[in-house]
DNA sequence: TTCAATTTCCCACAATTTCCCACAATCTCC
DNA sequence: GGAGATTGTGGGAAATTGTGGGAAATTGAA
């Protein structure tokens, strides 16, 4: 599994193509070519995956039997549906499907933030409202975090 | 994992470049290579780690599965925002991204503090002030240290 | 078929980054 | 203390990257 790090500032052109910075172009496994997946985050973002890595997360999902119940199926649905193939041009460009767009309301200014096989995709003023957070709050994400780990 | 010891005054040129004390480079095991992650601290300070101390700090990160909750995404985001790879240049200096020398405030002086796995980057002055506590104070510092370790 | 709109491909300029060299300062060893 | 080696600092030039826009190609609708 790859593991992607850094966290970058991007500009969105007119036509809505997304240069990939170089040094998060040099992370990517030989195999990718030029082939990403983007889909809807949970949040109001992108998620980009290489091909192989968005098939392998479909693969997890898919291991869950769709006879089990119609959240499961729906869920599955859903998750699935904003999926989206884009190619990286010859200017280390991918062009964002413009519903995606308008779903994270991505603006010219964009941060893209690389942690293990994802790469989320921001506008930069949700992202940083997001990332703002006071100490007390701080220290309750601490304590969810470690209980949720700890039930596993 | 890597163990640092030190404390070193160093400059940041024009650039924005940092020149690793060579008492500190020394330290490196010979796999880090020229690469290394920085990061925010959470106070106004930098962090940096060894490529592999950082993939260790991270995997506990994402060993918690981000279906699990928005909080979860979010404590990860927040933990992880800002990591950059650097590469160490032929003159043992790395260049510090523009974003990160904006947030901790770094001027021309700055200090490096090495601690365990982690390598904290201040601007002197804040650095100092940091630093600067009177005996009473420290000593309830302590305390309050002693009590939130026992409580775990 | 024709026209308009979108997409793809390509080129070019500007800005940044990287690489390299050179000098100054410091340290080390004799 | 002095000479040589190592380290820290600065800056110039070349290479790479980011960004914009134009033109060709493709698509879809009338």
């Amino acid at each position: 599994m790859t593991a992607f790090i850094g966290e970058f500032n991007c500009k969105l052109d007119e036509k809505g193509r997304l240069s990939i910075p170089s040094k998060l172009r040099a992370q990517f496994p030989e195999a990718v070519g030029n082939t990403l997946v983007v889909n809807r985050g949970f949040e109001k973002c992108l998620v980009l995956y290489t091909k192989e890595d968005w098939l392998d997360e479909t693969a997890k999902l898919n291991a869950v039997d769709d006879f089990m119940s119609p959240d499961i199926r729906r869920f599955k649905r859903i998750f699935t549906n904003g999926a989206n193939l884009v190619q990286i041009d010859g200017a280390q460009r991918i062009l964002v499907p413009k519903k995606l767009l308008e779903y994270a309301e991505l603006s010219a200014e964009v941060i893209l933030v690389a942690n293990g096989n994802k790469i989320e995709l921001w506008d930069q003023a949700i992202y940083e409202s997001e990332l703002n957070v006071d100490a007390a709050e701080m220290s309750q994400l601490a304590q969810l975090f470690h209980q949720q780990r700890n039930q596993g």
